[in-house]
DNA sequence: ATGAAAGCGCTAACAT
DNA sequence: ATGTTAGCGCTTTCAT
């Protein structure tokens, strides 16, 4: 078993207080005590038992982290951030995954709290966890929501401003010189909407006028993202007024509907444009680069693990409440460079 | 602060022992006052404090992870798998990454072994690491190593089957009928040199030549691997002969060369059969659906997981050094069905 | 059937 | 400058 404190204290003929004092940086200690000390802590290799201490403050410097799943850029990106602040401060990152299983969400929860996590970062996907409202009531305090602001709503949160992320694209798209902007739309969900409301914000703002028919919806069979994003484009082909701009709601769907717009011969980005969501390296710079709103999870992550950091120090609890990251463009050959 | 036993004890006028007893399921209690006590503790919403009785036992019920990165999906698959594992036994993933940085991986073990993990994983891309065999020698047996057979050897770990994703790759196309096999190689890693002796190899077993000008070094440069893919491909397309079928060493590398391919007007899989490794369901299932070979990450993540709570178990410490997992292909389009 | 004591490794507060 | 005491939340052992 490793070395304990007492381990030094016996080797040195010394109290247990002693030593702690000299690794704690207390003034009183003589020199020479100091260095021999030192000296020993360094050839046992002591490595201090945190969990010890955390018997005594209740800080654990433990934060935890539960998610749907790692297997999403998106998702394991935000927990890089995360795990990088945090790491930065002492914190070490408790990880729970639960493929979306509300009850694996609450034991994942229960699990950290039994460790005295000193903070919890959730990553729902549920529309509702009424679990928590019962079950954390009382340190309520130290959760942040991340993505989904919680019903509660008095919540710490810190999601990506949904609807600018549609805006923004849309946007570019039409100081590119589009006229008639597809958008594959993405689930009926509270994101799904909120994107799909930025992009008609955009069309209204500059002068453009809505085109119901322009907006696609492409969910409801099995198919993978990039097998829809195809097979709408292809649709859309054949229509008998082409569109000069398509935005899609994920990367996969753009390069599928790129995919059906070169297989039909249509030159990009001269005859039409196209625009995903997520700036994911590995799709973004494939056939013709495409250009992306990046969904700056990273960045989400690290402002999360900052906020859990606030909640976990005792002074600070009370910081601010809830934070929006604006979504960035990426542009590439696909709208013209 | 959170509910402890005592509250509980002292609200239903107990000792702690009583409440204790209960809830670890000891007979020695009457129904009545087992009922009284478990009642209250729903009531009160307790959770019992994990880390006060490790401190007793010595098991903290976590274990460690440490990895390079979060964000490529092998190393998220893997952790994925971990983290199901040990859930289901109860036991609690802290994660940590390391961009490389084989200073930082020594500071992120420091911290896991100070909170007292039962073991540790490690994935380490580092070709050695010194640090571990001074600073860990004590508890070296709690460590599982993950993709790379440390030096010291006689250590517990699980690895992918390297050798055989080239050469189950290489087989296929030629039981597809292909004599002419182009390797778009990797690094010059281990791992690298692996997958291109299993090419090597089944290429001589099954009585072809090994011609070395068909194994394409696309290292070096600073481009992306879908670019390095094309490029290389492209060229492969100048020479006099041809090439029928393509591995490459990912699937990103497998696109770019399809796409460079496909541009030149080959037809897949009629005239060339392509073959990635990865199994990346993002990349499989674009244009072409890429034949490739699974690495199997989830399961490798598993048998680490398995192995960490075999260590973690008192009696069972002994167990199974090493487990090596074979790939598996994955038959797409590409090469023909 | 219930409870008291001791101790896991550590440190804040107080002696010496 | 060094050491003693007590206690963080829990359970094992041994009373009652």
């Amino acid at each position: 078993m490793p070395v304990r404190l007492k381990d030094i204290a016996d080797d040195l003929n010394l109290s247990k207080m002693t030593i702690s004092k000299v690794l704690s940086g207390q003034t009183d200690i003589s020199a020479e005590t100091k260095a021999r000390v030192l000296q020993r802590v360094k050839e046992l290799k002591y490595i201090p038992n945190i969990n010890a201490n955390s018997l005594r403050t209740g800080q654990t410097m433990t934060v935890g982290l539960i998610l749907p799943s790692l297997r999403e850029v998106h998702l394991s990106e935000i927990a890089e951030g995360v795990a990088e602040v945090i790491r930065a401060d002492g914190y070490v990152l408790l990880v729970g995954n639960n493929g979306n299983d509300p009850e694996l969400e609450q034991r994942q929860l229960e699990m950290f709290l039994s460790r005295q996590v000193d903070a919890v970062i959730l990553i729902s996907t549920q529309e509702t966890n009424e679990f928590l409202e019962q079950m954390n009531a009382p340190r309520k305090t130290n959760l942040v929501f991340v993505n989904r602001k919680p019903p509660g709503s008095s919540e710490h949160f810190v999601g990506l401003h949904e609807e600018e992320v549609g805006r923004i694209a849309c946007e570019h798209l039409i100081s590119c010189g589009c006229k008639r902007i597809a958008y594959l739309r993405g689930p009926r969900t509270a994101i799904g909407d909120l994107r799909a409301r930025g992009y008609r914000r955009a069309i209204s703002d500059r002068g453009l006028t809505f085109q119901p028919n322009l907006v696609i919806d492409t969910m409801g069979t099995g198919e993978t993202e990039y097998r829809r994003g195809f097979r709408a484009m292809a649709k859309l082909l054949e229509r008998r007024s082409r569109p000069d701009g398509v935005i899609a709601y994920t990367d996969s769907m753009a390069a599928g509907a790129m995919d059906a717009g070169l297989r039909a011969g249509v030159k990009i980005p001269a005859e039409m444009l196209f625009a995903g969501c997520g700036n994911d390296t590995l799709l973004c710079d494939m056939r013709v680069p495409l250009t992306s709103v990046d969904l700056c999870s990273h960045e989400i992550g690290q402002r999360a693990g900052r906020m859990a950091l606030r909640l976990s120090t005792p002074g600070k609890s009370a910081a601010g409440r809830g934070s929006l990251v604006k979504p960035k463009l990426v542009r590439r050959l696909s709208t013209g460079l």
